[in-house]
DNA sequence: AGCTTGCATCGATGAACATCAATGCAACGA
DNA sequence: TCGTTGCATTGATGTTCATCGATGCAAGCT
């Protein structure tokens, strides 16, 4: 999903996005969106190991475990994670691509030139 | 809104993150999420001089003028974009410690160590 | 086999969101 | 003063989302 779009990476702050970019970007934004995800992804993140068993995720929100799972199934979607199987326990670790790919869009390449503003806008050529 | 919280910058990926700042960064991934605004900040921010009339972007759609007002807010209050009134145009601008904050958050800090993992989940300590 | 635990999926419900048409309002020109 | 243009706000409507309870299913234990 989302998988290397030829120009994934120029970058949002530097050349007007087209509609299919901004469409399978906004999916990922979105999936962050929400406190439970964010804090979710950043409990499995920034878990030594790289990998969190579900049953140490559940207990730190106030959700049922069917929400849990819900919301790490769209995590999952969007890319950010992926999960595995093993044994009766199943773990989440992140996709750091992922995360790279969005950091790097967001970021400005270097120091903008600045160059001057074009006082013209739509329709007042007169 | 959002502004510098003092455990801003540590960002996401190497601790895991609280309530209130999952709430405040949901905010602004949430006004993210959506392809429209993407591609209005990406139209805003890759404008040499920095500056955009909203004339300039309406018509970059397929959608009424109210819309990509109610966009252009939902941004705006996300701290992404600011706006300012000249003569009879409106001018929008990127707020880029914004997208840089963010750019920070999904940075990893340089190499895991990924020390090894351990295989005690919760409850298995029998 | 039968029971238990860990997790995913399904179906329903209430809240939030995107969109539009209508309207309001500021700035400029006739 | 009146009409026009550029943009924001309001109210209404259809859609998407978050959440839950119920259920399904795989793996391990007795």
């Amino acid at each position: 999903m989302l998988g290397q779009t030829d120009a994934c990476c120029p970058g949002l702050l530097t050349a007007p996005l087209d509609e299919d970019q901004a469409t399978e970007l906004a999916k990922v934004f979105k999936a962050l969106g929400d406190p439970v995800r964010l804090r979710l992804l950043s409990m499995i993140a920034s878990r030594a190991g790289g990998e969190v068993c579900v049953c140490d995720l559940t207990p730190a929100f106030d959700l049922s475990q069917p929400t849990i799972s819900h919301h790490l199934k769209l995590l999952k979607q969007a890319g950010l994670i992926d999960s595995e199987r093993r044994g009766t326990w199943v773990y989440y670790r992140l996709l750091p691509e992922m995360t790279d790919r969005l950091a790097g869009i967001l970021t400005r390449p270097a120091g903008e030139p600045l160059p001057l503003a074009v006082e013209t806008p739509a329709g007042a050529a007169s």
